[in-house]
DNA sequence: CTGAAAGCGCTAACAT
DNA sequence: ATGTTAGCGCTTTCAG
């Protein structure tokens, strides 16, 4: 009679929390067959007899059986968690990425843990090492810096099965097998500042957060490069702005009382985007009437507001949901990410949208 | 020899793979201990001399051993983990209020797991079922309308530990012990009522998404009944946007052309708000010159925009964080729900930001 | 088709 | 202070 020694765990009431406290052995006691036929009974129903395996999934309604997903992830050796590590969810763009990740994760059967970085590498290293610890069997992850990411290459050296969502794998990370899904940030922020150029733009500045330490905004700069170099036009430095949703009026100001003052604004977050806005807005500029501004992201947002936010649009919950099938097929073919030759950078289609905060330079 | 068994798993890469494999009783052997000293070393180690604990500790280190969290919570019998389910990241206020419930968790050693419901009831109940599976120790979560659950009531009666985040539990809830933290939806909606009747308007509408789905909508709506009724004034009925996000001209407009145009808008949360603000624009009008617009949430965004959203301030991330805390306690006192008599809805203060988009009637 | 039994990695009595 | 041992709930050979 194994069922009787749980009594001796502290103050369980018995049959007040259904479900919770209940084994498969119970079930197995009630249903008259073994713990394995039970067992099989849910996880390999055609080995079973099918009456059989009504009786077992009848006694399991009757006693509210729950599985208790711990017993099965340990024997497993493998939890069917996917660990995932965004640098934050106020940003849309995350959130958006989220409902992606979910809808695939939860359509494959796969549960998630999420973590968030605040862009802080520190954090980043931390909180790996904690999804490590329950053991996911991959990880979907944005870091602030692919290219100089301690953590990535903690993960390379252990080999554990990831892939990077926006960061865009270059031929460096190509080597170490990284997979990641992302736009084509340096082509598409070409694109964008392309169609600024065609609205008459000249003077055209990329406005950025944390520059250096982003990888998408150094790509998305370079982007910048190419479109004004390709134009014969001169590109000018970059501005950084602190933080990424505070308020900078006061260097926004000090930009436009210069003597060649911008026409344009590439910023490259939407986010961004729409501080600057604002910012040009305090000053009394008018948007698009006075300077233009572009963003990068797509979030929903910007569709909302008005004058609709100009930007380049990346598929956000596709990335999301991408780099969920991608890790998965990770998983399928093997433990080992360097067997599987067509890792690399998987880049999914963005789009334009213009007008609203991008008009002709005065 | 209790190592050796290990190799009949199918392609274990001996040492590829640091720590992935590398059980504590691998550790207790390096270190020349037994298994159960190995583990005091880590989890009680007041319980083992200075020097056997380092000794542990070295070997550990020496073969990176990680542990695996899965057999330790197996056995414990808890987790430690907690489930949050919010309906949805995208909006902001949600995404706030995983700030706070992710640092406070991680502060007190307690991991996450989060699913998002997409205020759809259906869905409410599968992912909950879900996060019960995964044994967590308790939950946090937003539902759409609590008074109204088939979850929480599924809930209680399990009773499985849970507070819920932003849904203010009323009298009515109080008597199953439910707990909630949130600010007080009707006195604070209230509060801003009257700051718009201060302003000088008479004619106030209240806008909503899913008006009858959500009850912090009804609350918020009655705070504006009470706030008119002090003034004598008439409560209009409220209007319902289908969606959260999506723009509305059309309904807009349509309210805009009647003989009694209202001077203002109370918008129940503050995506609404900006969404409402938008096409009031794009029908020429001003806001707050033409119109006042006054919404509800404090999200981030809204004191980014220009003119500021005026709006009533929930502490987001604090909402988040006191869940957390509240729950921690109520797992601390026995898992019982019923008994804590200081339960109920802990209320937390809100604040007003005016000016902005609330101005004077035309 | 079904059962018995051996663990997955860890912790906590219960002995020394 | 340390070792021995018995499981947590589940899956899965290996035998019948």
């Amino acid at each position: 009679m194994p069922t009787s020694r749980r009594s001796v765990l502290p103050s369980r009431i018995a049959s007040a929390e259904p479900g919770h406290g209940v084994t498969l052995a119970d079930v197995a006691l009630a249903a008259k067959v073994s713990l394995a036929t039970a067992s099989r009974a849910f996880s390999h129903p055609q080995l079973v007899r099918e009456a059989t395996a009504q009786r077992v999934h009848e006694a399991a309604k009757r006693l509210s059986f729950r599985p208790n997903l711990l017993g099965a992830k340990l024997r497993a050796q493998q939890t069917r968690i996917l660990g995932v590590m965004l640098p934050t969810l106020e940003n849309a763009v995350f959130a958006e990425c989220w409902r992606g990740i979910e809808a695939s994760a939860m359509a494959s059967g796969y549960s998630l843990m999420l973590v968030t970085s605040g862009y802080d590498p520190a954090r980043e290293s931390e909180r790996v090492e904690y999804l490590l610890r329950h053991r996911v069997d991959g990880m979907v992850l944005t870091v602030a810096d692919a290219a100089a990411s301690i953590v990535l290459d903690q993960l390379d050296r252990e080999s554990v099965p990831y892939v990077l969502a926006y960061n865009q794998v270059t031929a460096q990370g190509t080597q170490h097998g990284r997979h990641s899904v992302s736009v084509d940030n340096r082509a598409s922020a070409c694109e964008g500042v392309k169609a600024l150029i065609a609205a008459g733009h000249r003077r055209i500045v990329v406005v950025s957060g944390a520059f250096m330490a982003s990888d998408r905004a150094r790509q998305r700069f370079a982007g910048y490069e190419d479109a004004m170099r390709a134009h014969g036009l001169a590109a000018l430095p970059p501005v950084c702005l602190p933080s990424h949703t505070a308020s900078n009026t006061a260097q926004i100001r000090e930009l436009m009382a210069r003597a060649d003052t911008p026409t344009a604004f590439f910023c490259t977050n939407d986010l961004l985007a729409i501080g600057v806005i604002s910012d040009l807005k305090r000053l009394g500029l008018r948007v698009p009437r006075d300077v233009s501004v572009l963003g990068y992201d797509g979030i929903a947002l910007g569709a909302l507001v008005e004058p609709p936010l100009a930007t380049v649009v990346q598929p956000n919950s596709e990335i999301g949901a991408h780099a969920v099938r991608q890790l998965l097929q990770q998983l399928k073919s093997g433990d080992n990410t360097h067997d599987d030759a067509a890792g690399g950078a998987l880049l999914l289609p963005h789009t334009l949208r213009v007008g609203g905060t991008v008009g002709a330079p005065p």
